[in-house]
Order: C-alpha cells, then structure tokens, then sequence
DNA sequence: TGCATTGTGTGGACAAATTCAATTAATTAA
DNA sequence: TTAATTAATTGAATTTGTCCACACAATGCA
C-alpha cells in the first residue's frame, strides 16, 4: 500500500516525502476530513507534522488531481481521495457528518442551461443539506 | 424602490435601519458579493457602516429567507437577493465571475441517490465550475 | 408627540483557517 | 556522493468571520 500512494505522486511528479505519504494514507482511511483533522490523523502515524506541510500537501495534491476538496458553507475545507469519479455530497446539518452520494448519470443535470450562458463547464459540484439517519432516528416527530 | 425593501423588511419582521436598507440595495446593484465586497459597496452609499452590522444584516436576513448565501469553494461567501427560485450558479476558474443559472427542473438531480443513504435532503446546492465567455475568448485554442 | 422597551449598530478584541516568507532539511538527479 | 532542486519547519501575517459591551436608533403604546 506504501507502494501505491508512492507511486501516486511519483506518477504526478511529485516528489516522495514521508509527509506526503501520510497525509494521503490519512486521507484514505478518514475521507471528509478537515486539514486540522488530517494533521492530527497524521500526527498519530508519524509524531509530528507541521500545520504548514498539510496545507501544502493537501494544495499541491488537489492542483494535482490526486485528492479532492470540497468546501462545505461553514466549515473548513473537506478532503476526499476519491476522485475521477462524478460523486457529490450530502451532508448532516445536525452533525456535520458527510456521506458520498453517487450521481445517476454520468452528465450533470442543468448543464445545458449553463451552457446557454456560453460558460464552458468543467465539473459540477453538488451538496446535499439534510439530515442524517441516526439524526433523524433521535428527532422526535422526525 | 426604498419603500419596496423597507416593506420587504417589515414583512419579514425586522426593522428597518438605514444599514439594512442600504445592504439590501447593495446587493440588489451587485449581486454574488462577498460581505467586504457588500461593506465597500454600502460605504460608497451611506459613508458608514460597521463590518458588524454587515455580517449581522446578512446573516439575519438569509435566516429570514429574504437573501440566500452560497459558498464557493476557496472564496470567501457570496450573498445574492435572488431567492425563492430554484436556481443555481456557474463560477469561472479565470476570474470568479458568477452568474446564475437557471435549473429546468423543479426536483434537484440525484436526490433518489442521497435518499438512498436515508438522508432526509431538504436543500441541493450545485455550483458549475468553468470558463465564462470572456475568459474563453482570451485563451488561445480555448 | 413623547417615553419606555426592544432591538440594532459601533468599535475593538478575539478566533479560526489559511497563506506568506525565510531558513533548514530532505529528495532527486547526475 | 554531491550538487541542485524541492519540500518542511517555524513563526508571523492575512483573511474571514464572531463575540462582547456599550451607545444609539426603531418600534409600540399612551
């Protein structure tokens, strides 16, 4: 598995770094996390990491392609390893928990419209807001 | 003009401040504005405001449904006046211009999707990240 | 219109998230 | 292994947004 991320950014020309490495195994054992969340996720594999090599990790990474951010109204930014694929999120106004949400069709919806507006779109992002299951099951009357 | 937002105020059980009035018409001349962006605008109408009062103008007034914020990623939050209709926006990567598009259909996209994971949705919010027209017409092979 | 109540604005301090800059350390290529 | 490149560390600055306490203005009622 070390292998794999290795060669993810060795493939994107990134150079190899034990930083980097653990940021991206962070990443892929807790998706929809925060920098200061992956910071301490990787702080639990390799002792120390510096708030500064996250943010730059993380950014170099997204420019990248190999990880995802989105940016929840609200909240800091999230990060996903999954990408390539036109997934979108829904996320727990009550808990903040955030799930993956598969998109039917491979075509974003409204893209015509958008289109109409002589825009050339390269990706549509889409967040749910709602409630989640176990948010639901302790709402009275929910 | 100015009775049309004052009355909106009133409906929506706030009263009526010049602050309010003012941001409310700031946001009407410039839609997609970033609270700094609403405080400068406002400043050029009534000489002062406070960044408080903004914020608190904004935020009372998307908790009353009278503005809708929205949150691109990497940008501070955007306000718009255009509420009640399900419409959503097309960002271009080049310079951040934000335009609205409209959505065809009423129901958002892949909600059976997110209602498959038990969420109970109750809002979509989708932002189509692109290339505007002018930003297009300056890239060579664009 | 005048007064009391309630709500709002002001200004400054504060906080969180992110970025910048300079130095040091690690990685890569020769 | 060594030089050159690239990344990490440290610490401070910026940006965005919030909190607090006091002054002020808006509203409702007489």
């Amino acid at each position: 598995m070390t292998l794999d991320t290795a060669n993810l950014l060795r493939k994107h020309g990134l150079s190899i770094t034990a930083q980097r490495l653990a940021v991206l195994r962070a990443l892929s054992r807790r998706p929809h996390s925060s920098a200061d969340a992956i910071a301490e996720e990787v702080r639990a594999e390799i002792s120390v990491i510096s708030r500064q090599a996250v943010y730059n990790a993380l950014g170099t990474m997204v420019e990248k392609g190999l990880i995802r951010r989105i940016q929840p109204t609200g909240s800091p930014a999230l990060y996903e390893d999954r990408v390539g694929d036109n997934h979108h999120h829904a996320i727990c106004r009550t808990c903040g928990k955030t799930v993956d949400v598969d998109c039917a069709k491979g075509a974003a919806p409204c893209l015509t419209a958008a289109a109409d507006a002589g825009f050339q779109i390269d990706a549509a992002e889409v967040i749910y807001w709602g409630t989640c299951p176990a948010c639901l099951a302790e709402t009275p009357g929910g």
